[in-house]
DNA sequence: AGGAGTTTGTGAACGCGAGAACAAAACGAG
DNA sequence: CTCGTTTTGTTCTCGCGTTCACAAACTCCT
Protein backbone atom coordinates (compact mmCIF):
# COMPACT_ATOMS: atom_id res chain seq x y z
CA UNK A 1 0.00 0.00 0.00
CA UNK A 2 1.17 3.27 -0.67
CA UNK A 3 -0.56 5.07 2.12
CA UNK A 4 2.53 3.01 4.75
CA UNK A 5 4.63 5.61 4.30
CA UNK A 6 2.60 7.86 5.29
CA UNK A 7 1.30 6.30 8.77
CA UNK A 8 4.87 6.19 8.91
CA UNK A 9 6.04 9.67 8.88
CA UNK A 10 2.50 10.33 10.91
CA UNK A 11 4.08 7.76 13.50
CA UNK A 12 7.42 9.16 13.69
CA UNK A 13 5.89 12.94 14.40
CA UNK A 14 3.78 11.69 17.68
CA UNK A 15 6.78 9.86 18.55
CA UNK A 16 8.89 12.48 18.85
CA UNK A 17 5.92 14.35 20.55
CA UNK A 18 6.44 12.12 23.30
CA UNK A 19 2.95 10.10 22.37
CA UNK A 20 3.45 6.65 23.57
CA UNK A 21 0.39 5.22 22.04
CA UNK A 22 -2.40 6.54 19.92
CA UNK A 23 -5.98 5.54 18.73
CA UNK A 24 -7.13 4.95 14.90
CA UNK A 25 -8.81 8.55 15.15
CA UNK A 26 -5.96 10.34 16.35
CA UNK A 27 -3.41 8.75 13.71
CA UNK A 28 -6.15 8.86 11.10
CA UNK A 29 -6.03 12.97 11.91
CA UNK A 30 -1.88 13.47 11.69
CA UNK A 31 -1.78 11.55 8.45
CA UNK A 32 -5.10 13.09 6.66
CA UNK A 33 -6.83 9.94 5.87
CA UNK A 34 -10.35 8.27 7.23
CA UNK A 35 -10.16 5.93 10.58
CA UNK A 36 -11.71 2.98 9.15
CA UNK A 37 -9.56 3.04 5.87
CA UNK A 38 -6.55 3.31 8.43
CA UNK A 39 -7.89 0.38 10.47
CA UNK A 40 -8.55 -1.64 7.52
CA UNK A 41 -4.69 -0.90 5.71
CA UNK A 42 -3.52 -1.58 9.13
CA UNK A 43 -5.34 -5.00 9.88
CA UNK A 44 -3.86 -5.95 6.42
CA UNK A 45 -0.48 -6.28 8.28
CA UNK A 46 -1.82 -8.38 11.51
CA UNK A 47 -3.90 -7.34 14.28
CA UNK A 48 -1.44 -5.02 15.88
CA UNK A 49 -3.74 -2.89 17.88
CA UNK A 50 -5.57 -3.41 21.33
CA UNK A 51 -9.29 -2.46 21.21
CA UNK A 52 -10.77 -0.58 24.05
CA UNK A 53 -6.98 1.18 24.03
CA UNK A 54 -5.08 2.08 20.73
CA UNK A 55 -1.96 1.19 18.93
CA UNK A 56 1.39 1.03 20.84
CA UNK A 57 3.13 4.36 18.50
CA UNK A 58 6.66 2.29 18.82
CA UNK A 59 5.68 -0.76 18.44
CA UNK A 60 3.58 -0.14 15.16
CA UNK A 61 6.27 2.34 13.84
CA UNK A 62 8.57 -1.10 13.73
CA UNK A 63 6.07 -3.11 12.42
CA UNK A 64 5.24 -0.75 9.85
CA UNK A 65 8.98 -0.26 8.83
CA UNK A 66 9.28 -3.34 8.31
CA UNK A 67 6.51 -4.46 6.14
CA UNK A 68 8.11 -1.59 4.18
CA UNK A 69 11.32 -2.93 4.32
CA UNK A 70 13.12 0.13 6.06
CA UNK A 71 14.63 -1.60 8.88
CA UNK A 72 18.14 -1.68 7.31
CA UNK A 73 19.15 0.75 4.71
CA UNK A 74 18.90 0.69 0.73
CA UNK A 75 21.62 1.24 -1.31
CA UNK A 76 20.96 4.33 -4.23
CA UNK A 77 22.90 5.29 -7.06
CA UNK A 78 21.45 8.95 -8.39
CA UNK A 79 22.50 9.11 -12.00
CA UNK A 80 22.87 13.05 -13.58
CA UNK A 81 24.41 15.43 -11.10
CA UNK A 82 22.73 18.95 -12.53
CA UNK A 83 20.94 21.33 -10.16
CA UNK A 84 18.45 18.45 -9.30
CA UNK A 85 21.05 15.80 -8.61
CA UNK A 86 22.71 18.33 -6.67
CA UNK A 87 19.83 18.89 -4.43
CA UNK A 88 18.67 15.03 -3.78
CA UNK A 89 22.64 14.33 -2.97
CA UNK A 90 22.13 16.73 -0.30
CA UNK A 91 18.94 15.69 0.98
CA UNK A 92 19.14 14.16 4.40
CA UNK A 93 15.70 13.19 4.98
CA UNK A 94 16.99 9.90 2.50
CA UNK A 95 19.41 8.95 4.90
CA UNK A 96 17.26 9.27 8.24
CA UNK A 97 14.32 7.27 5.91
CA UNK A 98 16.16 4.14 4.85
CA UNK A 99 18.09 5.27 1.97
CA UNK A 100 21.96 5.31 1.63
CA UNK A 101 23.54 7.09 -1.42
CA UNK A 102 26.39 5.19 -2.34
CA UNK A 103 27.32 6.88 -5.78
CA UNK A 104 26.86 9.67 -7.50
CA UNK A 105 27.11 9.22 -11.32
CA UNK A 106 27.23 11.61 -14.45
CA UNK A 107 28.48 11.53 -18.20
CA UNK A 108 30.15 14.93 -18.13
CA UNK A 109 33.51 14.47 -17.02
CA UNK A 110 33.86 17.41 -15.92
CA UNK A 111 32.16 16.62 -13.14
CA UNK A 112 34.14 13.59 -12.11
CA UNK A 113 35.97 14.18 -8.77
CA UNK A 114 33.67 16.79 -7.50
CA UNK A 115 32.23 16.09 -3.86
CA UNK A 116 28.69 15.98 -3.01
CA UNK A 117 27.60 15.77 0.35
CA UNK A 118 30.57 13.79 0.83
CA UNK A 119 29.82 12.09 -1.94
CA UNK A 120 32.43 12.12 -4.82
CA UNK A 121 30.78 12.24 -8.57
CA UNK A 122 31.68 9.30 -11.11
CA UNK A 123 31.89 8.32 -14.45
CA UNK A 124 28.82 7.43 -15.39
CA UNK A 125 30.74 4.03 -17.12
CA UNK A 126 31.30 2.74 -13.26
CA UNK A 127 27.43 2.08 -12.69
CA UNK A 128 28.15 -1.55 -13.35
CA UNK A 129 30.86 -2.06 -10.88
CA UNK A 130 29.12 0.14 -7.99
CA UNK A 131 25.84 -1.66 -8.81
CA UNK A 132 27.24 -5.19 -8.27
CA UNK A 133 29.75 -4.01 -5.38
CA UNK A 134 27.15 -2.61 -3.20
CA UNK A 135 24.17 -4.58 -4.51
CA UNK A 136 22.09 -1.61 -5.81
CA UNK A 137 19.04 -2.55 -6.19
CA UNK A 138 17.53 1.10 -6.50
CA UNK A 139 18.07 3.63 -9.30
CA UNK A 140 17.57 7.77 -9.32
CA UNK A 141 17.43 9.12 -12.90
CA UNK A 142 18.00 12.98 -12.95
CA UNK A 143 19.23 13.30 -16.57
CA UNK A 144 17.51 15.38 -19.51
CA UNK A 145 15.12 13.06 -21.11
CA UNK A 146 16.68 12.69 -24.11
CA UNK A 147 19.10 10.09 -21.95
CA UNK A 148 17.01 8.88 -19.44
CA UNK A 149 15.61 6.00 -21.46
CA UNK A 150 19.63 4.82 -22.37
CA UNK A 151 20.39 5.57 -18.82
CA UNK A 152 17.40 3.39 -17.48
CA UNK A 153 18.28 0.59 -20.06
CA UNK A 154 21.85 0.68 -18.39
CA UNK A 155 20.70 0.76 -15.01
CA UNK A 156 18.55 -2.97 -15.73
CA UNK A 157 21.15 -4.10 -17.34
CA UNK A 158 23.55 -3.18 -13.69
CA UNK A 159 20.97 -5.09 -11.63
CA UNK A 160 18.61 -2.33 -10.91
CA UNK A 161 15.05 -3.17 -9.99
CA UNK A 162 13.13 -0.33 -8.83
CA UNK A 163 13.74 3.08 -11.19
CA UNK A 164 12.69 6.77 -9.18
CA UNK A 165 12.44 8.64 -12.74
CA UNK A 166 12.56 12.62 -12.09
CA UNK A 167 12.92 13.45 -16.20
CA UNK A 168 9.62 14.22 -18.34
CA UNK A 169 9.88 10.99 -20.29
CA UNK A 170 8.02 7.62 -20.74
CA UNK A 171 10.60 5.21 -19.90
CA UNK A 172 9.76 1.52 -20.83
CA UNK A 173 11.60 -0.99 -18.79
CA UNK A 174 11.63 -5.24 -18.48
CA UNK A 175 8.93 -7.11 -16.58
CA UNK A 176 9.79 -7.19 -12.94
CA UNK A 177 11.28 -3.94 -12.68
CA UNK A 178 9.11 -0.93 -11.23
CA UNK A 179 9.09 2.62 -12.05
CA UNK A 180 8.12 5.92 -10.28
CA UNK A 181 8.22 8.77 -12.30
CA UNK A 182 7.70 12.27 -10.22
CA UNK A 183 7.14 15.33 -13.17
CA UNK A 184 7.11 18.53 -11.38
CA UNK A 185 5.82 20.47 -14.31
CA UNK A 186 2.45 18.10 -14.39
CA UNK A 187 2.13 18.95 -10.49
CA UNK A 188 1.55 22.11 -11.37
CA UNK A 189 -0.07 22.06 -14.24
CA UNK A 190 -2.55 20.26 -12.00
CA UNK A 191 -2.52 23.33 -9.97
CA UNK A 192 -3.30 25.15 -13.18
CA UNK A 193 -6.31 23.57 -13.71
CA UNK A 194 -7.86 24.13 -10.77
CA UNK A 195 -6.87 27.72 -10.31
CA UNK A 196 -8.49 28.44 -13.83
CA UNK A 197 -11.81 26.59 -12.49
CA UNK A 198 -11.85 28.35 -9.20
CA UNK A 199 -11.57 31.45 -11.84
CA UNK A 200 -14.65 30.22 -14.09
CA UNK A 201 -16.48 29.45 -11.40
CA UNK A 202 -16.13 33.03 -10.07
CA UNK A 203 -17.21 34.37 -13.34
CA UNK A 204 -20.31 32.81 -13.24
CA UNK A 205 -20.79 33.57 -9.68
CA UNK A 206 -20.94 37.34 -11.42
CA UNK A 207 -22.32 36.42 -14.54
CA UNK A 208 -24.92 33.58 -14.19
CA UNK A 209 -26.11 33.81 -17.70
CA UNK A 210 -23.10 32.93 -19.13
CA UNK A 211 -22.15 29.30 -20.86
CA UNK A 212 -20.75 27.33 -19.10
CA UNK A 213 -18.14 26.56 -22.13
CA UNK A 214 -17.46 29.27 -23.71
CA UNK A 215 -17.47 29.00 -27.51
CA UNK A 216 -13.69 27.90 -29.07
CA UNK A 217 -11.88 30.60 -30.16
CA UNK A 218 -9.61 29.43 -33.17
CA UNK A 219 -12.16 26.94 -34.24
CA UNK A 220 -11.22 24.53 -37.06
CA UNK A 221 -8.41 23.97 -38.97
CA UNK B 1 -8.16 15.75 -15.06
CA UNK B 2 -4.66 14.68 -13.81
CA UNK B 3 -4.19 13.08 -16.82
CA UNK B 4 -4.48 15.72 -19.21
CA UNK B 5 -1.21 16.96 -18.72
CA UNK B 6 0.55 13.58 -19.86
CA UNK B 7 -1.11 13.90 -22.98
CA UNK B 8 -0.02 17.38 -23.67
CA UNK B 9 3.21 16.27 -23.29
CA UNK B 10 2.32 13.65 -25.52
CA UNK B 11 1.19 15.22 -28.32
CA UNK B 12 4.04 18.28 -27.96
CA UNK B 13 6.77 15.07 -28.47
CA UNK B 14 4.71 13.91 -31.55
CA UNK B 15 4.61 17.66 -32.79
CA UNK B 16 8.39 17.75 -32.54
CA UNK B 17 8.71 14.75 -34.55
CA UNK B 18 6.42 16.63 -37.48
CA UNK B 19 3.13 14.17 -37.12
CA UNK B 20 0.35 16.45 -38.00
CA UNK B 21 -2.16 13.86 -36.67
CA UNK B 22 -2.83 11.13 -34.59
CA UNK B 23 -5.47 8.13 -33.84
CA UNK B 24 -6.17 7.79 -30.41
CA UNK B 25 -3.77 3.96 -30.23
CA UNK B 26 -0.70 6.36 -31.36
CA UNK B 27 -1.51 8.94 -28.72
CA UNK B 28 -2.43 6.04 -25.94
CA UNK B 29 0.89 4.78 -26.51
CA UNK B 30 2.44 7.75 -26.63
CA UNK B 31 1.03 8.56 -23.02
CA UNK B 32 1.04 5.09 -21.81
CA UNK B 33 -2.50 4.52 -20.96
CA UNK B 34 -5.32 2.53 -22.67
CA UNK B 35 -6.91 3.90 -25.78
CA UNK B 36 -10.44 3.75 -24.81
CA UNK B 37 -9.87 5.43 -21.60
CA UNK B 38 -8.09 8.31 -23.42
CA UNK B 39 -10.72 8.69 -25.68
CA UNK B 40 -13.21 9.13 -22.81
CA UNK B 41 -11.13 11.51 -21.55
CA UNK B 42 -10.95 13.69 -24.72
CA UNK B 43 -14.56 13.34 -25.14
CA UNK B 44 -15.27 14.52 -21.60
CA UNK B 45 -13.65 18.14 -23.43
CA UNK B 46 -16.17 17.84 -26.67
CA UNK B 47 -15.66 16.09 -29.84
CA UNK B 48 -12.14 16.89 -31.17
CA UNK B 49 -11.69 14.15 -32.93
CA UNK B 50 -12.90 12.97 -36.42
CA UNK B 51 -14.10 8.98 -36.81
CA UNK B 52 -12.09 7.69 -39.15
CA UNK B 53 -9.30 10.19 -39.11
CA UNK B 54 -7.95 10.48 -35.77
CA UNK B 55 -7.28 13.98 -33.73
CA UNK B 56 -5.37 16.93 -35.54
CA UNK B 57 -1.99 16.92 -33.31
CA UNK B 58 -1.87 21.03 -32.72
CA UNK B 59 -6.13 21.61 -32.54
CA UNK B 60 -5.89 19.27 -30.13
CA UNK B 61 -3.25 20.47 -27.98
CA UNK B 62 -4.78 23.80 -28.01
CA UNK B 63 -7.59 22.61 -26.64
CA UNK B 64 -5.99 20.48 -23.97
CA UNK B 65 -3.88 23.51 -22.95
CA UNK B 66 -6.60 25.46 -23.09
CA UNK B 67 -9.11 23.03 -20.90
CA UNK B 68 -5.89 22.94 -18.44
CA UNK B 69 -5.20 26.70 -18.08
CA UNK B 70 -1.50 27.16 -19.87
CA UNK B 71 -2.55 29.32 -23.10
CA UNK B 72 -0.93 31.77 -21.04
CA UNK B 73 1.85 31.86 -18.20
CA UNK B 74 1.06 31.74 -14.72
CA UNK B 75 2.68 33.38 -12.11
CA UNK B 76 4.77 31.65 -9.72
CA UNK B 77 7.15 32.40 -6.21
CA UNK B 78 9.05 30.02 -4.73
CA UNK B 79 10.01 29.91 -0.87
CA UNK B 80 12.68 28.56 0.53
CA UNK B 81 16.07 28.81 -1.61
CA UNK B 82 18.08 25.78 -0.34
CA UNK B 83 19.08 22.76 -2.30
CA UNK B 84 15.66 22.38 -3.98
CA UNK B 85 14.61 25.44 -4.34
CA UNK B 86 18.11 26.31 -6.30
CA UNK B 87 17.24 23.39 -8.42
CA UNK B 88 13.47 24.61 -9.05
CA UNK B 89 14.70 28.18 -9.90
CA UNK B 90 16.94 26.88 -12.51
CA UNK B 91 14.24 25.07 -14.15
CA UNK B 92 13.98 25.73 -17.83
CA UNK B 93 11.15 22.79 -18.08
CA UNK B 94 8.47 25.36 -16.22
CA UNK B 95 8.78 28.07 -17.96
CA UNK B 96 8.02 26.44 -21.39
CA UNK B 97 5.19 24.65 -19.85
CA UNK B 98 3.16 27.63 -19.07
CA UNK B 99 4.70 28.81 -15.47
CA UNK B 100 6.79 32.45 -14.67
CA UNK B 101 8.92 32.50 -11.70
CA UNK B 102 8.72 36.21 -10.48
CA UNK B 103 10.08 35.88 -6.80
CA UNK B 104 12.44 33.83 -5.05
CA UNK B 105 11.69 34.23 -1.28
CA UNK B 106 13.61 33.24 1.89
CA UNK B 107 13.89 34.09 5.43
CA UNK B 108 17.49 33.86 5.48
CA UNK B 109 18.30 37.59 4.97
CA UNK B 110 22.04 36.34 3.88
CA UNK B 111 20.43 35.11 0.80
CA UNK B 112 18.91 38.19 0.03
CA UNK B 113 20.01 39.33 -3.10
CA UNK B 114 21.95 36.38 -4.36
CA UNK B 115 20.75 36.02 -8.19
CA UNK B 116 19.31 32.19 -9.08
CA UNK B 117 18.51 32.25 -12.62
CA UNK B 118 18.38 35.82 -13.05
CA UNK B 119 15.98 36.20 -10.38
CA UNK B 120 16.52 38.30 -7.12
CA UNK B 121 16.38 36.22 -3.57
CA UNK B 122 14.30 38.39 -1.28
CA UNK B 123 13.25 38.47 1.99
CA UNK B 124 10.37 36.50 2.95
CA UNK B 125 8.22 39.22 4.32
CA UNK B 126 8.22 40.70 0.67
CA UNK B 127 5.47 38.21 -0.34
CA UNK B 128 2.33 40.08 0.33
CA UNK B 129 3.88 42.90 -1.90
CA UNK B 130 4.79 40.45 -4.49
CA UNK B 131 1.71 38.20 -4.34
CA UNK B 132 -0.74 41.57 -4.77
CA UNK B 133 1.72 43.40 -7.52
CA UNK B 134 1.45 40.15 -10.01
CA UNK B 135 -1.32 38.63 -9.06
CA UNK B 136 0.42 35.45 -8.13
CA UNK B 137 -1.96 32.36 -7.25
CA UNK B 138 0.50 29.35 -7.20
CA UNK B 139 2.93 29.18 -4.68
CA UNK B 140 5.72 26.57 -4.24
CA UNK B 141 7.01 25.89 -0.39
CA UNK B 142 10.51 24.17 -0.90
CA UNK B 143 11.49 24.96 3.22
CA UNK B 144 12.12 22.96 5.94
CA UNK B 145 9.17 21.14 6.92
CA UNK B 146 8.42 23.19 10.54
CA UNK B 147 8.24 26.00 8.69
CA UNK B 148 6.36 24.53 6.14
CA UNK B 149 2.44 26.02 7.98
CA UNK B 150 3.83 28.92 8.32
CA UNK B 151 4.75 29.77 5.07
CA UNK B 152 1.42 28.27 3.96
CA UNK B 153 -0.69 30.55 6.15
CA UNK B 154 1.12 33.34 5.02
CA UNK B 155 0.70 32.71 1.07
CA UNK B 156 -3.27 32.33 1.92
CA UNK B 157 -3.05 35.35 3.54
CA UNK B 158 -1.71 36.82 0.78
CA UNK B 159 -3.66 35.38 -1.80
CA UNK B 160 -2.30 32.54 -2.78
CA UNK B 161 -4.97 30.10 -3.71
CA UNK B 162 -3.08 26.83 -4.99
CA UNK B 163 0.08 25.48 -3.02
CA UNK B 164 2.70 22.75 -4.38
CA UNK B 165 4.33 21.78 -0.90
CA UNK B 166 7.87 20.07 -1.16
CA UNK B 167 7.96 19.87 2.90
CA UNK B 168 7.52 16.57 4.25
CA UNK B 169 4.66 18.16 6.51
CA UNK B 170 0.63 17.81 6.23
CA UNK B 171 -0.29 21.48 6.36
CA UNK B 172 -4.11 22.37 6.17
CA UNK B 173 -5.63 25.41 4.70
CA UNK B 174 -9.04 26.60 4.45
CA UNK B 175 -11.86 25.39 1.74
CA UNK B 176 -11.11 26.78 -1.53
CA UNK B 177 -7.12 26.06 -1.32
CA UNK B 178 -5.59 23.36 -3.20
CA UNK B 179 -2.31 21.86 -2.10
CA UNK B 180 -0.26 18.90 -3.91
CA UNK B 181 2.50 17.07 -1.76
CA UNK B 182 5.26 16.08 -3.28
CA UNK B 183 7.67 13.48 -1.10
CA UNK B 184 10.40 11.98 -2.16
CA UNK B 185 10.88 9.84 0.61
CA UNK B 186 7.64 8.12 -0.11
CA UNK B 187 8.30 7.65 -3.34
CA UNK B 188 11.31 5.96 -2.79
CA UNK B 189 10.03 4.34 0.18
CA UNK B 190 7.13 2.56 -1.95
CA UNK B 191 10.28 1.21 -4.38
CA UNK B 192 11.42 -0.60 -1.01
CA UNK B 193 8.43 -2.29 -0.39
CA UNK B 194 7.92 -3.69 -3.76
CA UNK B 195 11.59 -4.15 -3.69
CA UNK B 196 11.26 -5.84 -0.37
CA UNK B 197 8.13 -7.68 -2.41
CA UNK B 198 10.36 -8.89 -4.85
CA UNK B 199 13.30 -10.32 -2.84
CA UNK B 200 10.36 -12.44 -0.45
CA UNK B 201 9.13 -13.97 -3.80
CA UNK B 202 12.18 -14.93 -4.87
CA UNK B 203 13.52 -16.43 -1.57
CA UNK B 204 9.77 -18.50 -1.53
CA UNK B 205 10.69 -19.30 -5.44
CA UNK B 206 13.86 -21.42 -3.59
CA UNK B 207 12.45 -22.48 -0.74
CA UNK B 208 9.11 -23.11 -1.03
CA UNK B 209 7.76 -24.78 2.36
CA UNK B 210 8.98 -21.53 4.32
CA UNK B 211 5.41 -19.63 6.11
CA UNK B 212 4.59 -16.22 3.80
CA UNK B 213 4.81 -14.02 6.59
CA UNK B 214 7.29 -15.69 9.29
CA UNK B 215 6.74 -15.14 12.77
CA UNK B 216 6.89 -11.53 14.40
CA UNK B 217 10.54 -10.35 16.15
CA UNK B 218 10.42 -8.64 19.31
CA UNK B 219 6.89 -9.84 20.02
CA UNK B 220 4.42 -7.83 22.37
CA UNK B 221 5.58 -5.93 24.93
C1' DA C 1 -16.91 -9.81 39.67
C1' DG C 2 -19.81 -7.15 36.70
C1' DG C 3 -21.18 -3.42 33.99
C1' DA C 4 -20.14 0.87 31.46
C1' DG C 5 -17.38 2.99 28.21
C1' DT C 6 -13.88 2.71 24.41
C1' DT C 7 -11.76 1.22 20.47
C1' DT C 8 -10.37 -2.35 17.17
C1' DG C 9 -11.28 -5.48 13.32
C1' DT C 10 -14.36 -6.71 9.69
C1' DG C 11 -18.72 -7.69 6.98
C1' DA C 12 -21.60 -5.40 3.73
C1' DA C 13 -23.24 -1.62 0.79
C1' DC C 14 -21.95 2.00 -2.16
C1' DG C 15 -19.70 4.64 -5.71
C1' DC C 16 -16.46 5.27 -9.21
C1' DG C 17 -13.09 4.48 -12.55
C1' DA C 18 -11.22 1.01 -16.05
C1' DG C 19 -11.72 -1.73 -19.87
C1' DA C 20 -14.34 -4.27 -23.49
C1' DA C 21 -17.53 -3.94 -27.01
C1' DC C 22 -20.38 -1.69 -30.29
C1' DA C 23 -22.88 1.81 -33.01
C1' DA C 24 -22.35 6.19 -35.51
C1' DA C 25 -19.71 8.88 -38.64
C1' DA C 26 -16.26 10.16 -41.91
C1' DC C 27 -13.35 9.01 -45.87
C1' DG C 28 -12.03 6.79 -50.20
C1' DA C 29 -12.54 3.56 -54.04
C1' DG C 30 -15.14 1.90 -57.63
C1' DC D 1 -23.95 7.05 -55.35
C1' DT D 2 -22.87 3.00 -52.62
C1' DC D 3 -20.13 0.04 -50.04
C1' DG D 4 -16.14 -1.19 -47.20
C1' DT D 5 -12.72 0.51 -44.01
C1' DT D 6 -11.16 3.11 -40.33
C1' DT D 7 -11.65 5.38 -36.04
C1' DT D 8 -14.27 8.02 -32.80
C1' DG D 9 -17.75 8.55 -29.03
C1' DT D 10 -20.51 6.04 -25.82
C1' DT D 11 -22.79 2.40 -23.32
C1' DC D 12 -22.44 -1.38 -20.32
C1' DT D 13 -20.36 -4.37 -17.15
C1' DC D 14 -16.95 -5.63 -13.90
C1' DG D 15 -13.89 -5.11 -10.09
C1' DC D 16 -11.73 -2.48 -6.62
C1' DG D 17 -11.28 0.77 -3.01
C1' DT D 18 -13.79 3.56 0.32
C1' DT D 19 -16.89 4.14 3.90
C1' DC D 20 -20.52 2.93 7.16
C1' DA D 21 -21.90 0.31 10.84
C1' DC D 22 -21.61 -3.14 14.26
C1' DA D 23 -19.98 -7.05 17.00
C1' DA D 24 -15.99 -8.56 19.64
C1' DA D 25 -12.66 -7.42 23.00
C1' DC D 26 -10.20 -4.82 26.30
C1' DT D 27 -9.89 -1.43 30.42
C1' DC D 28 -11.41 0.78 34.32
C1' DC D 29 -14.43 1.80 37.99
C1' DT D 30 -17.51 0.36 41.43
N1 LIG E 1 15.86 21.15 -11.80
C1 LIG E 1 14.64 20.89 -11.40
O1 LIG E 1 14.14 21.44 -10.43
C2 LIG E 1 13.82 19.90 -12.13
C3 LIG E 1 12.47 19.82 -11.84
C4 LIG E 1 11.69 18.86 -12.49
C5 LIG E 1 12.25 18.01 -13.39
N2 LIG E 1 13.56 18.09 -13.66
C6 LIG E 1 14.11 17.14 -14.61
O2 LIG E 1 15.21 16.52 -14.02
C7 LIG E 1 16.20 16.29 -14.99
C8 LIG E 1 17.47 16.95 -14.56
O3 LIG E 1 17.24 18.33 -14.38
P1 LIG E 1 18.43 19.32 -14.05
O4 LIG E 1 17.86 20.67 -13.88
O5 LIG E 1 19.24 18.77 -12.94
O6 LIG E 1 19.28 19.26 -15.41
P2 LIG E 1 20.83 19.55 -15.60
O7 LIG E 1 21.04 19.80 -17.03
O8 LIG E 1 21.25 20.57 -14.61
O9 LIG E 1 21.55 18.21 -15.17
C9 LIG E 1 21.55 17.08 -15.97
C10 LIG E 1 22.81 16.29 -15.68
O10 LIG E 1 22.73 15.02 -16.31
C11 LIG E 1 23.99 14.74 -16.89
N3 LIG E 1 23.78 13.81 -18.00
C12 LIG E 1 23.36 14.08 -19.25
N4 LIG E 1 23.26 12.96 -19.98
C13 LIG E 1 23.65 11.96 -19.18
C14 LIG E 1 23.80 10.56 -19.37
N5 LIG E 1 23.47 9.98 -20.54
N6 LIG E 1 24.22 9.82 -18.35
C15 LIG E 1 24.54 10.40 -17.18
N7 LIG E 1 24.41 11.71 -16.93
C16 LIG E 1 23.99 12.48 -17.92
C17 LIG E 1 24.54 16.05 -17.33
O11 LIG E 1 25.95 16.00 -17.42
C18 LIG E 1 24.06 16.97 -16.22
O12 LIG E 1 25.00 17.06 -15.18
C19 LIG E 1 15.67 16.85 -16.29
O13 LIG E 1 15.07 15.81 -17.02
C20 LIG E 1 14.61 17.80 -15.85
O14 LIG E 1 13.57 17.91 -16.81
C21 LIG E 1 14.35 19.00 -13.04
N1 LIG F 1 16.88 18.67 -1.24
C1 LIG F 1 16.08 17.73 -1.73
O1 LIG F 1 16.41 17.06 -2.71
C2 LIG F 1 14.76 17.46 -1.11
C3 LIG F 1 14.10 16.32 -1.48
C4 LIG F 1 12.84 16.04 -0.94
C5 LIG F 1 12.30 16.92 -0.04
N2 LIG F 1 12.96 18.01 0.32
C6 LIG F 1 12.34 18.92 1.28
O2 LIG F 1 12.34 20.21 0.74
C7 LIG F 1 12.56 21.14 1.76
C8 LIG F 1 13.77 21.95 1.43
O3 LIG F 1 14.88 21.10 1.30
P1 LIG F 1 16.34 21.70 1.10
O4 LIG F 1 17.27 20.57 0.95
O5 LIG F 1 16.29 22.72 0.02
O6 LIG F 1 16.59 22.41 2.50
P2 LIG F 1 17.57 23.62 2.78
O7 LIG F 1 17.80 23.63 4.25
O8 LIG F 1 18.75 23.55 1.89
O9 LIG F 1 16.77 24.92 2.37
C9 LIG F 1 15.72 25.42 3.14
C10 LIG F 1 15.64 26.94 2.90
O10 LIG F 1 14.44 27.44 3.49
C11 LIG F 1 14.75 28.67 4.13
N3 LIG F 1 13.76 28.87 5.19
C12 LIG F 1 13.71 28.31 6.41
N4 LIG F 1 12.64 28.73 7.09
C13 LIG F 1 11.99 29.60 6.29
C14 LIG F 1 10.82 30.37 6.44
N5 LIG F 1 10.08 30.34 7.56
N6 LIG F 1 10.44 31.15 5.41
C15 LIG F 1 11.17 31.19 4.29
N7 LIG F 1 12.28 30.47 4.09
C16 LIG F 1 12.69 29.69 5.08
C17 LIG F 1 16.13 28.49 4.66
O11 LIG F 1 16.75 29.74 4.83
C18 LIG F 1 16.79 27.67 3.54
O12 LIG F 1 17.37 28.50 2.59
C19 LIG F 1 12.72 20.35 3.04
O13 LIG F 1 11.47 20.31 3.71
C20 LIG F 1 13.09 18.99 2.57
O14 LIG F 1 12.61 18.00 3.46
C21 LIG F 1 14.20 18.32 -0.20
Amino acid sequence: MARLPVYLRALTALAERGIRTCSSEDLAAAAGVNSAKLRKDLSYLGSYGTRGVGYDVDYLRYQIAREIGVTHDWPVVIVGIGNLGHALANYSGFRSRGFRVVALLDADLERTGELVAGVPVRPFDDLEAIASEHSVAIGVIATPAAAAQDVADRMVAAGVTSILNFAPAVISVPEGVDVRKVDLSIELQILAYHEQRKAHEHARDEHPDLPEMPAVVGGDQ
